[in-house]
DNA sequence: AACAACTTTCTACAATTGTAGAATAATAAT
DNA sequence: ATTATTATTCTACAATTGTAGAAAGTTGTT
């Protein structure tokens, strides 16, 4: 719920949500397999992305042999969490109408806003 | 709801936001008086911004003597309504239940989050 | 005419983002 | 040992983003 979780740019949430489909830790091999149909990428490209994720805090890097490991610092709800608090407050001014309205031409379809709803009323978690 | 609507740079967004506030067209002096105390920024640089929306389709420029007026070419709402679809489709990966989460641990309140339930029972609008 | 006030356009530059080849290190195989 | 294989680090560079000074065009004053 940190506010201060900065967005991150495409590439690297790409490769953040390879990781967080993963138990911890992955490897590069593992993240870029995952990446592999969806987002190919040279694999000193996804170097670059993983230290500087691990460089921003959201990654933590462990050695094994000559391979590094990464774990999630940041988990995937608390990213999401925070986003989901950025965009209610900073994009639709903290007005529920506003974003009430988004949602309901967001393209998502009558049920998917019925089920959203059902959800939320199971309040937490 | 056009998914091509590009997510603007958080400066850029600052922009549009306060050319939102204003029935258009809007000057670079009113967006600037809008923006004066939570952005306080350049003469220069707010036209460079400007620049770059129009150059990306968001804003239209019209001359009115030696200044230029601007209107918006893309709405807040259909901004909105497009962030929103990226939102729950490439965030979370179109999981609903994912997206009541992220909402529930974003800092809104229970009573916030039965407004919103609410407000989502009256469909569109 | 010369100046002041206001506006935009040009030019500039550092930080961030997207992407990857070259170089290097370690490991495995022959 | 010599050679592939595989992994990481270095180096590089273009595009985008954030920010604004310098230069130049208009208009209203004195």
């Amino acid at each position: 719920m940190r506010d201060s979780i900065k967005r991150l740019p495409d590439s690297e949430l790409e490769v953040m949500q390879a990781v967080w489909a993963y138990a911890p830790p992955v490897s590069r091999a593992d993240i870029q397999e995952k990446l592999a149909a969806s987002y190919p990428i040279a694999q000193t490209t996804l170097l670059t992305l993983l230290t500087r994720l691990t460089d921003k805090g959201f990654l933590r890097a462990e050695l094994d042999g000559q391979r590094k490991l990464f774990s999630p610092l940041i988990s995937q709800q608390e990213y999401l969490a925070a986003q989901s608090n950025r965009f209610v407050r900073k994009l639709c001014g903290g007005n529920l109408s506003t974003f009430a309205a988004a949602l309901c031409n967001s393209g998502l379809t009558k049920e998917e806003i019925a089920e959203l709803r059902s959800l939320l009323e199971r309040g937490e978690l």
